[in-house]
DNA sequence: AACTATTTATAAGA
DNA sequence: TTCTTATAAATAGTT
């Protein structure tokens, strides 16, 4: 297509040839712009020349990577070094146990239990079910032991600030007995008294603990 | 070129547009292949049609993993490191995903429970198992129930087949009796009660069954 | 898929 | 390189 007809072979001559390159390369990009354009199509052409010199062009709202990406998964042909093939072999591992964790955990959750079959799986579960149920149990009851001797804690301590009180205004009322005389013997017995009546009222630390009656196994073990 | 000018714009058309595709691409590569003779070019061309069908062209004597390296040392990095980086983080991603999901795993088998902490939480997943359980009982449920229509079905169909043969017996002897005489109402009492006595048996097929005594609760509910 | 009127690309020359 | 232009090649619309 010129002013003679030219045979398909390379071109001897070398700055025929280059001006013959720099003509045509533009033209296969303009045709690889317009076909991407014209056709929705995604091209990529990367152009060396002779002398070394790279020219790329490549369909807008995509890029190379992208199109190798679909090549290398048409064609299956490697076009990454081991690096690659390792990191994509792991991706699909990890995705394989990924899937099956998912599958898993929806049973756990009664989701997808449809897709279980025969007595055996159903029983295998339910067996998981219950045993994740039962440490989950011990748990909470070691929760509320723990909580409890902490109450007991707080309590004994109470206690014997209480009692510490009482002493001391033992010794106050005793000082006061000496010098107004009479009520010592009652004024003991009525301290006394107050602390051991405090003990066994229940404790207030519990209302902290919110333990909803949800849990009827959870009361019937105390 | 042709018939009339077009502007370069996409195609609306779906089957024009794959017509020209069609006849671009060989237009296209047609280019590529003289540009890469003509000019000893090294050109690699991909194409992706927007039916996802690919094509590529790559000149003689080059692969496009060759080309590639090429772009790679000319452009410097760009390629791989890029690809690598994004599976990298894809990996990071899925391992992420896979980690969580570990963990609610072992929660719900009641595994690493220690890690868990506050009542809120152990009885979230004290509920969740408790769920999941229901509903692995509901369908257990509906599993031993359907056994048993099953189970019932059959023994329907045995006791038909036994009073069938036990009338078939009947008649035979009774002709019997015509030319022996005597037993008649012995045997025709005898068979009577056979057949009575088969029905509240238990059921052979519950042996198939299978249904171990782990489950206490699927056994109250009947 | 073939045809063909046109448009487009480009070889040669400047 | 770029411009020009005659001509080869590509192709849009049609059959």
């Amino acid at each position: 297509m010129g002013r003679g007809k030219i045979e398909i072979k390379r071109i001897e001559n070398t700055s025929n040839r280059q001006v013959t390159y720099s003509k045509r390369r533009n033209g296969l990009i303009k045709k690889a712009k317009e076909i991407s354009v014209l056709c929705d199509a995604h091209v990529s052409v990367v152009i060396f020349a002779s002398t070394g010199k790279m020219h790329e062009y490549c369909s807008p709202s995509t890029t190379l990577v992208d199109i190798l990406e679909r090549y290398h998964k048409h064609s299956g042909k490697k076009l990454w070094d081991a690096k690659h093939e390792n990191l994509s072999s792991e991706i699909e591992r990890i995705k394989k146990e990924n899937d099956s964790m998912q599958i898993e955990l929806r049973h756990l959750r009664g989701e997808d239990i449809t897709s279980l079959h025969g007595h055996k799986e159903l029983m295998a579960l339910e067996e998981a079910l219950e045993t994740g149920l039962a440490s989950i149990r011990d748990r909470e009851q070691m929760e509320l032991f723990k909580a409890m001797k902490k109450n007991e804690r707080m309590l004994e301590d109470e206690n014997r600030r209480l009692q510490c009180m009482l002493h001391h205004q033992q010794g106050i009322d005793m000082e006061g007995e000496d010098m107004e005389n009479g009520y010592q013997h009652h004024h003991h017995h009525h301290h006394h008294h107050q602390v051991r009546e405090y003990q066994p009222q229940m404790p207030f630390a519990f209302h902290n603990l919110q333990i909803q009656p949800i849990q009827p196994n959870l009361q019937e073990r105390f």
